[in-house]
DNA sequence: AATTATTATGACCCATGGGTCATTTTATTG
DNA sequence: CAATAAAATGACCCATGGGTCATAATAATT
């Protein structure tokens, strides 16, 4: 049964816990996401942060070394995540180029209402001076992608005459273009008459391709 | 010569200064329109402003009862300042509608380049949380002008025959989103690849009105 | 249950920088 | 030049909040 016990220094035993330190760790990266979102990074307190999360302030520093890692590391991970399912998408032959467009942008619009993408974008906007780093990963893993999309679109748009110029195989950006208005719109310039991003993008592609005349524009543009 | 003093009570005299202040306060202001733009509204020191107009700390309270009073003091009055020539500019009539958005947006494209608007924009969008007073005076100072004189033209554009669409009407701020966009690609997302501003814009034109064939566009749209 | 490595705690330290004000400097008037 | 009001100064005060660490609580192992 019991084993010769080596003379004394055995060290005992050493256990790394488990699942209750990530659940912490979870806890505290959400707490800080939505204080940087309410406060920015300077006038965020990492006590709030702390506080919200449910434990002390010196358990955030166990996870984090300072507050700019805390930074950069939740809003790595927030970045990180999403729109995998987007990337992959192809051009499907026989599409007409709009129809197509409209498909891989709308997805995007949508849920950039619904999800807390708008304001995350606001506020990398906001601190990147501090943190180029970030902008330039929001750019390498959210813009790119999307802009490489559109041009592969744009490029077959200009193979099948769709298209009369080669503008938007050069500047895809075009495309993204009024969204990313419509979301400093909303949430900076004219909070209290938003625009409608579905509609302003139905417009949008109504004066590229000439007014939508079957039925995947939105039901009715508002007023 | 000496005319009776006045038993004494006479409040002397007063001299309201004059040019020297004025000087002063410019250079306040000056100074510390850099010294945000370098830094943001939290992480500018008071010291810093001072030292780099060549005052005291103390002379800055003079004329800006506290930090937020000098930023917004400083903001309002380099937003307030532009612009005002383009606001007055209506559609010459005979003029085709690109050729009219063409000479409309370009000078602002133009400036934006060239002179602090563009990273007062993004200061603005950084600090719009605390300030979202100033963004709001952005927006009607200088896009709320912009837009209306294209949704002026727009609307002739309707009428005329040469858009197929209101859609241009109905969501003018479609023609901002380009420069929009490209201001805060070429200052945050990708510094080291900038856009070239004019020839995205040149591009969108192309894409809304089809090829440029006169002679308006850009020389030759680079590489 | 006893042991001990791991994790959590929050009182504490202290650098930072916004804001003050008694004093000095400047400049205008008689 | 003397008098004095306005302007400028910078040493100083102190609230704030980032970061630390001795101690306590927790939980895995025997």
């Amino acid at each position: 049964m019991n084993e010769p016990k080596p003379i004394e220094s055995k060290p005992r035993t050493r256990r790394p816990s488990v699942a209750k330190t990530t659940q912490t760790r979870q806890a505290i990266v959400a707490a800080a996401l939505d204080v940087f979102l309410e406060r920015g990074f300077s006038d965020a307190r990492m006590e709030d942060v702390a506080a919200r999360a449910g434990v002390a302030k010196g358990t955030v520093y166990r996870y984090f070394t300072d507050k700019e890692a805390l930074f950069e590391g939740v809003l790595r991970e927030v970045i990180a995540v999403p729109l995998a399912h987007l990337t992959l998408m192809s051009p499907e032959p026989g599409v007409r180029l709009r129809d197509a467009i409209w498909s891989v942008v709308l997805p995007i619009v949508r849920d950039m209402e619904r999800s807390k993408r708008a304001p995350v974008f606001r506020l990398i906007l906001a601190e990147s001076s501090r943190f180029p780093a970030l902008a330039i990963m929001f750019r390498e893993l959210v813009f790119d992608p999307i802009a490489e999309i559109i041009r592969r679109l744009a490029q077959r748009g200009v193979e099948t005459g769709e298209l009369t110029t080669d503008a938007l195989v050069r500047f895809p950006h075009l495309m993204i273009a009024p969204n990313m208005l419509a979301v400093l719109w909303n949430g900076v310039f004219d909070p209290e008459h938003p625009l409608d991003m579905e509609a302003m993008f139905a417009a949008h592609l109504d004066i590229m391709f000439g007014k939508d005349e079957s039925g995947c524009g939105p039901p009715a543009p508002q007023s």
